[in-house]
DNA sequence: TATCCTGCACGTCTAATACAATTGTAAGTT
DNA sequence: AACTTACAATTGTATTAGACGTGCAGGATA
């Protein structure tokens, strides 16, 4: 899952991204709005934390923007201590949840968990495909009650695989919202093809069929 | 253990926090009724000690609000001396159990725990996994027979990795709910690894099979 | 005082990526 | 059609960063 943290403070921002980082989430930072509208336009973001106060701009004009554009990518608003009026416009303006000056970095990370699961999965903790279930907020997946030990990067892939189930996502989209890798990514793929090898036959292994069809030249998908 | 204390007599609360404190449970305090609305939504909590006359509002909305969130957090609610209506209705509304002032530390402690372990453990006083038996009453794990004496760190480690189990806990959570420290460093996880191996030893030694399981790059699970 | 908590330094080991070799697919060419 | 060619994708192996384990010690706690 990929996070965009619009920040200019740099020690919060540092602090958020870490810890966002430790619960595997993949981060990416905008100091100012301009490079968060170029961020938003250039990628897709399953969550998106905005601060409301830019130096250079009003963070709203990015929500604007945004929710002119027709991305789905969830947004959680950062407000200093009293703004309840930034706090309620962002609301208005279709934020989905938001949060306020200090905050702990544990509410942040729920308040995450809790807005992806709401715009990418139906607001629900698990997920079920025939054989197959997955325990979203425990992360474990399980093949007719026998469950299957996932790595980090394996879990990462089949879940961004079922959140764009029976639609095909390119390399390009895997590997970036998987790794966050923003070195060019041409011919970068290896990384994918090991762990897209080693899930396939972990699931398998499993007893599960195989949901995951590659389609060539395209990428993958997950079809039911 | 997490506990949510909503009640605006600073010099209770604070009494409360220490004593509950000592008991070894991680103490949160909110002032008002707005303040205890964002906590909840925003934190799990094991037990919430909800006083009905804040400053602010009603406590009873607080507790409408909390049970229509589909949370699990157990509520006790604190009643002044003769308010028998506000304690029906509280009740009525969902709450475990309540208390009216004046009350004894040692009375509210105790309805903590009975409450944690109705909503945790399904009202439970032990909890046995094969070999391993949790006297939660007595506070004592014995594994065939013989007695683990675990240090106050290692049996809160234990009891919420037990509280979530088959499920994968990061370690930015256990942090949180064991030692309830907001200091954000990089390396915050020594003193977690340390009693991580030790409660694990503990447990060897005295003969148990591993059934709590790291998970590389993602944090603990403790299966049966 | 004795026990326990927590930070530090160092060692170990897993899993993520890079690298290399093989197989599969879909075009064009004759 | 059969063959050629150019990639796409799979698979196995090697390397390495970083996650985790471990022993120790000073300091807190009770």
């Amino acid at each position: 899952m990929k996070i965009l943290i619009i920040e200019d403070e740099k020690e919060l921002v540092n602090s958020m991204a870490q810890f966002l980082r430790q619960e595997s989430y993949v981060c990416e930072i905008a100091y100012s709005e301009r490079e968060a509208n170029e961020k938003i336009m250039l990628f897709d973001y399953d969550c998106i934390l905005l601060d409301i106060n830019l130096p250079d701009g009003n963070g709203l004009k990015v929500l604007e923007k945004l929710k002119n554009s027709n991305k789905t990518d969830g947004v959680i608003i950062i407000t200093a201590r009293n703004s309840v009026d930034d706090r309620v416009k962002g609301l208005n303006m279709g934020a989905d949840d938001y949060l306020s000056k200090p905050f702990h970095l544990t509410e942040l990370s729920a308040r995450v968990s809790a807005v992806i699961r709401r715009k990418r999965f139906d607001g629900n903790n698990a997920l079920v495909f025939n054989e197959i279930t997955i325990d979203l907020l425990g992360k474990v997946v399980k093949v007719k009650d026998t469950t299957v030990d996932l790595t980090r990067r394996e879990y990462d892939l089949l879940i961004f695989l079922v959140a764009n189930k029976n639609r095909v996502v390119s390399k390009n989209a895997i590997a970036e919202h998987v790794s966050g890798d923003n070195a060019e990514l041409l011919d970068k793929f290896d990384f994918l093809y090991s762990h897209m090898k080693n899930l396939k036959k972990k699931l398998a292994e499993a007893g599960s069929d195989d949901y995951i069809k590659t389609v060539y030249g395209l990428g993958y998908k997950f079809s039911t």
